[in-house]
DNA sequence: ATCTTTCTTTAGTTGACACTTACGTAAGTC
DNA sequence: GACTTACGTAAGTGTCAACTAAAGAAAGAT
């Protein structure tokens, strides 16, 4: 999950993304896409896709098609959902812990 | 908004966003509740959450308060929602620049 | 069997990033 | 003014990430 969001944070990847998004490509589609990258810089950038689980890749002869995994995208959405909302009990925790420390440098202030 | 996302790929910037969530801390409190790393490196993380205007900074004598930005948060939130849902106009050009300059190549198959 | 096409993998470079230690600075305290 | 508190900044290090060029590997086409 961690692995998505990093994959995320990459601007040529989120537009990979958005190509396979509602249809299979063969990697050559994708790569003919961007001029300015090699094809196996996209190749590359594949493989984090795909272990990031953010993309499934099918052989078809020796085509490799690929798709956008509409399932991790929707476990990621649910994750950053959680994080906006939540935080808040566990905040409280952290503060205690940061305050515990802080009375045993003697009370500031 | 492009930073946005990649400051918080960062998982240890993911936790210092969670603690100023709903309130403000001082940067010493914040480097006090992580352990394992120094306090300049939490401070550099600081430059970097309020270079992506994820965090606000407020001078108070000799401490900065540190806070979350609800609003870049919620800009960035509105940018994925629209991530997620967009991007099907858009693929038909891409899909056709991709078509374009396949045949130039001759037909294959 | 050889040659294409399609695509990945390897090797190597460059740059970015998280981190540390050491130092600088600014505001309050004595 | 000297000292402390609370922080940032500078400089240097190890690691990882993105890229290129060159070399595989694997399935068809001739």
């Amino acid at each position: 999950m961690d692995a998505a969001l990093k994959a995320l944070a990459e601007p040529r990847r989120r537009a990979i993304l958005r190509l396979v998004w509602s249809q299979e490509l063969p990697a050559t589609d994708i790569a003919d896409t961007f001029a300015d990258v090699s094809r196996p810089a996209i190749s590359q950038h594949l493989a984090v896709l795909k272990d990031a689980k953010l993309v499934t890749e099918r052989r078809d002869g020796t085509r490799r098609l690929y798709k956008a995994n509409v399932d991790t995208m929707a476990q990621l959405r649910a994750f950053l959902d959680d994080y906006w909302t939540s935080g808040l009990e566990r905040l409280r925790d952290v503060a205690e812990a940061a305050e515990t420390r802080k009375r045993q440098t003697k009370g500031r202030k």
